[in-house]
RNA sequence: GCACCCGUAGCUCAAUGGAUAGAGCAUCGGUCUUCGGAACCGAGGGUUGCAGGUUCGAGUCCUGCCGGGUGUACCA
């Protein structure tokens, strides 16, 4: 087999199968039995899936019943046709069994053959990429996620973008590509302005000095809300309401700082160079810990110098013109509101910023994809920003897929937006903190988990778990729809949870300490996986699919695919497991066992890992 | 007003236009003198918000309602 499915012995079964289908419905194009064209292949050709259920075969394909009405024949005459011309694409017969009868209204269902599953699955074994091929055609790719304001604290707003964009980042990697991550602070905005205003106003000195952050914080809480001018607020806040009342342009005020800052002013900017340090710190501490990192982090305040001559270059081609005070890119009708890129006072907004950096970016890496992780809401901002992007031609921006991916809101178990009881945003460390603390009452609690954990080892595995139920809870979920945050739910130690997967993980590997197994030597050592019983092959069969899962992960941007194969393949496992003895299996029997725990581990470890969820040995 | 997203088991959620809509929790039952029982096997539970339409086939696509969320000119 060559091509897409197969690399250094690497076979993606989909892909090749695939392959085959499209050999088989270009004969069909080529023997006028039915006119399928070129464009059209691509995708019914993906219509070879995974069957829902087992006694349907391995895989099935559905594109007899679509092609049926245009070839004026019925559905299984084509789907004949079709498996006529399979069964001798190059390569089809030394993996697929040949179809049977087509079934039904005309599936075309495919078994993997036995002996190349266990061949397949062998090699996967001795494989460091445990039988995952690359991409044929690896693109470059930029993953725009995280993206905080630095001046306001973290908050439980900020854990989607994260963890999403950092598993998409790592997944797309790891599928070959060339990924750059990019953590677009929001560094320069109005944001900045409240501190500056507050750092003139109303500073604590002493507070500032003891603990920079929380200071600033403060600042920037007491200073939205005295720029808001919410009566509800203010009757909650006696300081604010002072302020409020001493101050009645605080809001206008707020505005003339960050003017002020991007205009340079010599005060401003020494106070922003001495406030940076103080956030990247707080927010690099968070980052450490969910042990996320950027290729890049540039900021707004990166992109500054270059926003002047995106307003004029938008302006002198006749996209961008002056309303009400305003410049602005009009997309749509007089009546649609325009994408506003420079305000009335003169300062930039993030669209202006936006556009600069995509034709940056175009013109620093040169980029095939480029994925914006933020939620849902600023979707109308993206696609209006794309539009604009597309008009205004810099170089490159027509071959470069701008894409959204979006994500719905955080909610409490209320269903209401995540708050703290008395209606503050919930601080992310605090939640990391909780999520640490719960975990460490519901780990080691396990006989062997009990057995000879220091009291270092707890620590370590209840981070490990807390961070990773965090991670996972989210993962886990359609990304985009709004899913609610619950502790108690994330934390089961049953059901599709990290804690679940991590012991699973614990569980399948302790078989190699038990039984004193050199698991390196099991790898090398392993020319052909015995799958003599049904158990042995549904398992061999899920672990092959892990490239697949990674594939269609990659095609929606959602990890929950991930998630659901990964606790499918454990289930696999379990069920493998428990019918049938491994250490107590004898001879070759036992070490085909063995070796197919050991890719299930690994790959257990590693789809955790390209979730940025840790694993540990014990738990 | 307009635009976008979402309504699926009692609860939390899955399901590239494919076969009998699936998991977990909860409920009920079964297995095994534990290779890590934090296990395995099974049952009950559904008019996929409502009504039409397209299709060989609709939870999924289209139209109209109902209900919820979000956005909608100088925050990001």
């Amino acid at each position: 087999m060559s091509g897409a499915g197969d690399q250094a012995g690497r076979v993606n079964l989909r892909s090749a199968l695939r392959q085959a289908f499209r050999f088989a419905l270009e004969g069909l194009a080529a023997d006028d039995v039915v006119a399928v064209p070129e464009a059209e292949i691509a995708g019914l050709v993906e219509q070879v899936r995974e069957t829902a259920d087992a006694k349907f075969g391995d895989y099935s394909g559905t594109m007899a019943m679509a092609l049926a009405k245009r070839a004026g024949k019925k559905p299984r005459d084509v789907a004949l046709e079709i498996i006529k011309r399979l069964i001798t694409a190059p390569g089809y017969a030394d993996l697929f069994e040949p179809p049977g009868d087509p079934v039904g209204p005309g599936f075309i269902n495919v078994r993997v053959k036995d002996d190349a599953l266990a061949a397949v699955v062998s090699r996967a074994v001795a494989d460091d990429r445990l039988g995952v091929a690359a991409v044929e055609h690896p693109q470059t790719v930029v993953v725009d996620f995280s993206s905080p304001n630095v001046a306001k604290p973290m908050h439980v707003g900020h854990i989607r973008s994260t963890v999403i964009g950092d598993a998409i980042a790592r997944i797309l990697r790891f599928r070959g590509h060339r990924v750059i991550t990019d953590n677009h602070l929001g560094d320069w905005g109005t944001q900045f302005g409240m501190i500056l205003w507050g750092w003139k106003h109303c500073r604590n000195d002493a507070a500032f000095g003891a603990d920079p952050t929380a200071e600033l914080g403060r600042l920037y809480r007491l200073v939205r809300k005295v720029a808001d001018a919410k009566p509800e607020e203010l009757a909650a806040d006696p300081t604010a309401a002072t302020l409020a009342a001493e101050h009645p342009d605080a809001a206008r005020e707020v505005l003339a700082e960050t003017a002020k800052l991007h205009e340079g002013d010599a005060e401003n900017r020494a106070l922003w160079e001495r406030f940076m340090p103080v956030c990247r710190g707080e927010i690099d501490r968070i980052y450490a810990r969910l042990q996320v990192t950027f290729d890049h982090t540039l900021g707004e305040s990166f992109f500054q110098p270059m926003l002047a001559a995106t307003v004029d270059d938008l302006v002198a081609k006749g996209l961008a013109r002056e309303s009400r005070g305003a410049i602005g890119v009009f997309l749509g009708g007089e009546d649609d509101p325009p994408l506003l890129i420079r305000k009335a006072d003169g300062a930039f907004l993030y669209a202006t910023t936006d556009l600069a950096t995509i034709q940056w970016r175009l013109e620093n890496w040169e980029p095939d994809r480029i994925l914006y992780v933020v939620d849902h809401r600023q979707s109308q901002h993206f696609e209006q920003v794309f539009e604009a992007a597309r008009r205004w031609g810099v170089d490159g921006v027509a071959d470069v897929d701008l894409v959204h991916v979006a994500f719905g809101t955080v909610l409490g178990e209320d269903g209401k937006p995540f708050k703290t009881r008395a209606g503050d945003t919930v601080g992310l460390e605090a939640l990391l903190d909780e999520g640490v603390e719960r975990a460490a009452a519901v780990v080691g609690s396990g006989e062997e988990g009990r057995a000879g954990m220091s009291a270092e080892d707890r620590r370590h595995v209840a981070e490990t778990v807390g961070i990773g139920a965090i991670k996972y809870a989210d993962l886990s979920q359609n990304r985009t729809t709004d899913y609610v945050f619950s502790f108690d739910k994330m934390l089961q130690l049953t059901g599709n949870t990290a804690a679940y997967m991590q012991y699973a993980v614990a569980r399948v590997e302790g078989i190699f300490t038990k039984g004193g197994i050199d698991r390196g030597q099991l790898r090398r050592a392993c020319h052909g996986v015995l799958l003599s019983d049904p158990k042995e092959r549904a398992l061999a069969l899920e672990l092959l699919r892990f490239g697949e899962a990674l594939e269609d992960v990659e095609a929606d941007s959602r990890p929950n695919v991930l998630t659901a194969w990964l606790y499918d393949l454990a289930g696999c496992y379990s069920t493998f497991y428990d019918s049938l003895s491994v250490l107590k299996a004898e001879g070759a029997e036992r070490d085909s066992r063995l070796a197919l725990c050991d890719l299930t581990g690994r790959v257990l470890r590693r789809g955790l890992d390209l979730l940025g969820i840790g694993t540990v040995e014990k738990m």
